[in-house]
DNA sequence: TAGAACTATGTTAGCGCTAACATGGTAGCG
DNA sequence: CGCTACCATGTTAGCGCTAACATAGTTCTA
């Protein structure tokens, strides 16, 4: 009864829900009236919207997102795919991104690559299958394949974390530039032994360019740039793990600058374990300027990063491009701030 | 030449793209041995499989995975929803599911509710939608329309972190329960003036929950359980502003019991910035088993919970139902663990 | 007051794909 | 050898919605 007459013999999967044309009738009105009403309110008399709505939830309609996304040939997804979701990092640019995009009616579609660029691809080609309004990568590594599925796509594409020759727009920051911030920093605070402590730089890359900014300073200053690689990402325990290695591996080391914070904090805190003073006998820095190194005693020397503003900037100009106004500007540098702690 | 001739005077929104229909030419069969190919291709001759995937190749296809979804009225969508990302607990939930999910071909669907649950029936709306294969939801606590809605949904709808009494299918573990047996061990451990510290407990209704078994053990060994709470969800500075407020309010207090190991750790750097001694002036414990906690010196006593054991379960719970198995179990319980630290 | 301009609603034709049914060919069986 | 069974492929008819065009009524303009 409340349901369609099955066309003769054949039969469909028919979805049960209520569909916008069980509304219109309900409403005594075309199924595009019904349409309108939800869609574009303001092209629908008052009188006659007031009764679609009612319509809507006398019948307990739910609108197929799916079905209207096909027809329009959009879908209001916006593809957002990061390396990880167990860094912070990420996750604060993806709540940057989510906070915005949400409140104007857009659906975050979240990718995981767990740093492998076919991984990516594939992620690419699913979400261009969506028919995704416009998709956000971190970084601006990707594999040949991705590259020319994202050249031939029509929407925009925005690349975050690192500034550089980008697809489409690019919201970041210069990453060699905070390495040589640090190294500075470090080289005036007067240490001359300085050991930096990297951590899976081939897959996090942008620590490897915060270690050729490092490089590039102690260089220029005629010094030595030792590294020591630990094979884990970010953790606290890795951090005092990378603390035993410099100790044993460079007796001499005086400070450590370390490609995250996790790793420093991690660091400082089992040299308080170990009775080390901070700074006087070991100099620990950061990068990323989490609250955890910034409650600890000493405070961590660290670089803050903007990560929810990159991900809030990164959305605003999305929409502005899918609200139809020229590109501002194709690439933003969000930049960064050397928080001096007690650390160093 | 590449694209399809409108019809007659209509103009139509013509996608560009390549279709099914664009490999199907190309490869010399009809579109849906096109679509089998890509979609059953145990139903295909594999030379006929062959040359499509060589045609999807060629043409530079990507499935429009709208269309299909409409077609077969299932998305492989599995909807999230959850209260927060500002806080580590979800993410690994969030984790655990997309592990699982992403592997089987599931994209997640994210949705953060900013504990408000007209938000979340919004969501839930949302998502019902897109035609999602299932739904995950952190939390038994739900609007009404929410409710509603969820009820008259024919997919599997999974609540997740706390057990009780759920729609459909339930993880998580017994919050009352991990604050007696906290509550218990510092009574064992010999403190007898115990303040609790709980931060927002009308949203995070969880750590009220926990307050609860907490009472019933203190109360059962006749002492009073004081509260403090606090304004803010859970973050190092507002542990240490609750340490500041329980040592103004109950000088006497010997220990204190926080609702999550933000708060705790905060609390416990912040005692050691005072130069109180950790436990012998003040006892501190958490909850959640965060590895920040486990870092510090000392030792954090805290309770663990298996948050991406629990997305997992979860997620395999569903797939299980997917794949049209029979329900093993509606309701698991992940139980929990306490963490014996050296700050108590 | 004719006709342009605008408003409110309706009709038609798909969006690109797949479920359901149909068809022809090849084994398999007693 | 006529039968069923099965395999590989094709034809047809939508899934539920909205863009494009159409139509009738109303207001504005010169």
């Amino acid at each position: 009864m409340s349901n369609h007459e099955p066309s003769r013999t054949r039969r469909r999967r028919g979805s049960a829900h209520p569909t916008l044309k069980d509304v219109a009738e309900a409403a005594g009105v075309s199924s595009i009236t019904a349409s309108r009403a939800l869609n574009t309110p303001e092209r629908v008399n008052e009188e006659t919207r007031k009764r679609v709505l009612q319509a809507v939830d006398r019948v307990g309609y739910v609108p197929n997102l799916i079905a209207g996304s096909l027809a329009s040939a959009s879908s209001r997804f916006i593809a957002v795919i990061v390396p990880s979701l167990a860094n912070t990092v990420f996750i604060e640019v993806i709540k940057g991104l989510q906070d915005t995009f949400e409140s104007r009616g857009y659906q975050i579609l979240l990718g995981n690559t767990d740093y492998d660029l076919q991984r990516e691809q594939q992620l690419v080609r699913t979400f261009l299958g969506w028919s995704c309004s416009a998709l956000v990568t971190a970084g601006l590594r990707h594999s040949e394949g991705c590259r020319t599925l994202l050249s031939n796509w029509d929407k925009p594409i925005m690349e975050v974390m690192e500034l550089g020759k980008a697809q489409d727009l690019n919201v970041g920051l210069d990453h060699e530039e905070a390495g040589r911030c640090m190294a500075r920093h470090l080289l005036e605070r007067g240490y001359r032994s300085i050991v930096y402590v990297g951590a899976c730089m081939d897959r996090d890359y942008r620590a490897g360019m915060r270690f050729a900014g490092h490089c590039q300073v102690l260089e220029g200053a005629g010094l030595e740039a030792p590294l020591i690689e630990l094979d884990q990402l970010g953790s606290l325990a890795a951090g005092a793990a990378g603390l035993d290695r410099v100790r044993e591996a460079f007796p001499s080391a005086r400070a450590i600058h370390f490609a995250n914070d996790d790793l420093a904090t991690g660091a400082l805190l089992h040299a308080q374990r170990l009775g080390l003073r901070v700074p006087v006998d070991m100099a620990i820095a950061g990068f990323n300027g989490l609250p955890l190194g910034q409650h600890v005693t000493p405070r961590l020397t660290t670089i803050q990063s903007p990560r929810e503003t990159m991900g809030r900037l990164a959305a605003e100009e999305i929409l502005r491009r899918l609200d139809g106004k020229r590109v501002t500007r194709r690439q933003q540098d969000v930049g960064f701030q050397l928080l001096g702690g007690q650390s160093t």
